[in-house]
DNA sequence: ATGACTCGACTATCGAGA
C-alpha cells in the first residue's frame, strides 16, 4: 500500500494538480490539508472520474482536511476530530480527519500555525500537539500492534537543517514547538521519511523566489506507530510538484508500505 | 528555468498563511 500526504492549499484551485498526482503515482490513499472548502464544494466528481473517492471535513474557507482513496477501499471509523482536540475561539476547527484503510488508522492533520511566539494561536498549537500525542499514545496502548499514521502539515521544523536559515524564523523552530514534536518520538512514533530522505524541504513560500533559491522548510511529516514503521519500504518527497503552473506551496510526501 | 505571493471571501481589499 502507498500512502501520501499533501497540503494542497485549496482543493478547488488545485484540482487538476491533484488528479495528475494521483494518476502519476497511483497512491492508494492521499491525505490532504488546507482544502479550503466545505464538503459540498470539494471537486469530488473529478476524482471519481479517475477512480478515487473522497472524505472531507471543512467548515469554511480556512483549514479543512480530506482523504482521497481508491474507490475499491472501504474506509472505516471516520472521525472529524480527535478526543480532547482543543478549540480556537470556541470552535473545533477542521484540522483533523481520521479513517481506517485496510486496518491502518490514518489521520490527516493540519496543525495550527502559531503565528507568533506570544500569540494565543501558539498556545493553541502546543495544546493541539499535546492532545494529539495523548491520543496517539492511547491508540497504541489500547490496541497493541496497532498501525497508526499521523500524516500532515505539522508546522514545525524539527532540525536546524530543516529550514534554510534558522535565524530567519521565530515560530516553527522554537524550543517549545520542537519539544511538542519530540513527544511523538517519546511514545514510540517515528518520522517515516527521515531515513530515506535525510535532507530536503516540503514547503517553499510563494514570495521572494524561495523555491528557485531553494529556501524552504521541512514541516510535513508522516509519524508512524512501531508496527507501521516495520512496514515502510520507501519514502519520498515529491519536490517536482512545486514546479510548473499554479503549484501548492507544499509538496506531497509518499510512503510505500509492504503488504 | 523552479523567477519576484496566493487563496477565498461581504467583488475589492483583506485575513491568513509560514
Amino acid at each position: 500500500m502507498q500512502i501520501a500526504t499533501w497540503n494542497v492549499n485549496s482543493a478547488r484551485a488545485r484540482t487538476e494538480r491533484i488528479v495528475q498526482f494521483l494518476q502519476r503515482t497511483n497512491v492508494d490513499v492521499l491525505a490532504m490539508q488546507e482544502i479550503k472548502c466545505k464538503p459540498e464544494q470539494f471537486p469530488v466528481g473529478r476524482l471519481e472520474e479517475i477512480g478515487y473517492k473522497v472524505i472531507s471535513h471543512g467548515l469554511n474557507q480556512w483549514n479543512g482536511v480530506a482523504f482521497a482513496y481508491k474507490a475499491e477501499l472501504e474506509p472505516e471509523d471516520i472521525e472529524t476530530e480527535f478526543p480532547y482536540q482543543p478549540q480556537f475561539k470556541e470552535v473545533t476547527e477542521a484540522r483533523a480527519l481520521g479513517a481506517t484503510f485496510d486496518g491502518v488508522r490514518l489521520w490527516s492533520l493540519y496543525v495550527p500555525h502559531g503565528r507568533a511566539l506570544d500569540d494565543p494561536h501558539m498556545q493553541y498549537k502546543l495544546e493541539f500537539l499535546d492532545r494529539l500525542a495523548s491520543h496517539a499514545n492511547d491508540l497504541v496502548n489500547e490496541h497493541p500492534g496497532g498501525q497508526v499514521a499521523l500524516m500532515g502539515d505539522f508546522n514545525i521544523a524539527p532540525l536546524d537543517s530543516d529550514v534554510f536559515d534558522v535565524a530567519f524564523f521565530e515560530t516553527h523552530v522554537s524550543a517549545p514547538e520542537r519539544e511538542a514534536f519530540s513527544a511523538f518520538d517519546q511514545i514510540g512514533y517515528s518520522d517515516l521519511h527521515r531515513d530515506f530522505v535525510p535532507v530536503g524541504y516540503t514547503y517553499w513560500d510563494y514570495q521572494d523566489l524561495r523555491f528557485p533559491r531553494n529556501e524552504g522548510m521541512r514541516i510535513d511529516f508522516v509519524l508512524s506507530s512501531p508496527e507501521l514503521t516495520d512496514r515502510i519500504s520507501a519514502g519520498s518527497i515529491e519536490r517536482d510538484e512545486r514546479k510548473g503552473e499554479t503549484p501548492s506551496d507544499h509538496v506531497p510526501v509518499i510512503s510505500v508500505l509492504t503488504d
